[in-house]
DNA sequence: TGAGTTGTAAACAATTCGTGAAATTTGGCG
DNA sequence: CGCCAAATTTCACGAATTGTTTACAACTCA
């Protein structure tokens, strides 16, 4: 679940902010203060924070600049009421990706802060590699010295299971109950087939398999 | 000009914002009931809306709830009198943006229709294109190649969906989640048969998909 | 009520999958 | 070292799965 640091003065909409982020889902964080909001901007490492500009103490200004300056990217929306002076320059020089001016609709909020999660995500993606070759496992996409290479469902889960169990001594059972399920029951060659489908596309000379290893009288082993 | 509607059922009040609002430059769209008031709000597209709390019929809250059910974020004030119990934290909740207490001043009543709008208009710039292709997703209008190509709900919908989960595996099932809801249960056929009308209207050769693509036992993906 | 929209069924098209059989390789053993 | 049985690889094909298209009836909203 994703962690939502919320750093604001008003009690009152700190609460709001707060109901409204765990109805839709996210942990918040609610702090009162610019000087505890840093540590745990620091300490607890949120998705996102949402930091009021005007405060007592530490102004949003200056702990947006902190968090910055510590390194951390984390995505940071800023909160200021509808008289401030608001420089859009400035937010954007000082780090902050975003702002919202008060008051503001929940809904808009939480289009703000999700876009921002949004395009925070890709960074997350989880991509496996081996010699020329790239998988990235939730978008089903392989690609192979930057060129996409297709593949049907069948290779791509047995890639996907491959690259998840490197190294291993995979017999064509443990491989059939992985990527084909229990319900299902192929011919244990069907693997093999599906093994020379994966060296034709991705070995480097697939009559020479460096990576997709037979494992003579047991299964196959994967090395990346 | 910028047309306002007004749902109020005091018939002095609703004159009195009317001639102020022409007086201003406003052109003021005025009903006496929520279900009218619905009706406007989500048919002549207003530039904002002000909404009486309390009224006979279908309340304020209601009106607001429904707008924001339908997808319409039209920047929305909501007017209370002195006596009622206003809860800030529902109306944040149902989607309001502001809230003016009765009896208020005309002044400042503007100021706040003003700011609203103020802030309202830049961010109505959200659109996200591909190929000839442009969407907005606020107004709902999608064009291609400058002309307004016609779309309807779950269309339209689903072409959000796409375009905020680009290059992702989609799966029939991901897909009926998140565009239909959890709680209608279509038949996954039925996805397939609003991507082919998204691919009839929208890519260059309905026959060679480039941008809705099919995933061969696996469901679809967006590429831009 | 009527136009427009939506979900579904059914017929058809495309892709994928598993299989068997032949060719090839492997590794133990004499 | 060479032979042989067992294991693996390869390949092409038909069945089966999966996707597309169209038409249509139910539904919705004005």
């Amino acid at each position: 679940m994703q962690t939502i640091l919320v750093i604001d003065d008003d009690d009152n909409l700190r609460d709001t902010i707060g109901l409204m982020l765990e109805k839709e889902g996210f942990r918040p964080i609610l702090v009162a203060d610019g000087k505890t909001g840093l540590q745990e901007a620091l300490g607890s490492s949120p998705s996102l924070i949402l930091v009021d500009l005007r405060m007592p103490g530490l102004s949003g200004v200056e702990v947006c600049k902190r968090v910055r300056a510590a390194g951390v990217r984390t995505p940071l929306i800023v909160l200021s009421a509808v008289g401030d002076e608001v420089d859009k320059v400035l937010l954007l020089e000082i780090g902050a990706d975003d702002y919202v001016v008060k008051p503001f609709g929940t809904r808009e909020l939480l289009a703000r802060i999700r876009a921002l999660l949004r395009r925070a995500t890709p960074e997350a993606n989880e991509t496996l590699s081996f010699s020329d070759v790239e998988v990235d496992i939730e978008r089903r996409i392989v690609r192979r010295k930057g060129d996409e290479v297709k593949m049907t469902r069948a290779e791509f889960n047995l890639l996907a299971f491959f690259l998840q169990n490197p190294d291993r001594a995979l017999t064509r059972d443990v491989i059939l109950n992985s990527v084909w399920g229990y319900e299902s029951f192929p011919n244990t060659r069907t693997v093999d087939a599906h093994v020379v489908r994966l060296r034709q596309k991705l070995e480097p000379d697939s009559n020479v398999p460096r990576h997709f290893v037979t494992l003579h009288g047991v299964g196959y082993r994967f090395i990346a």
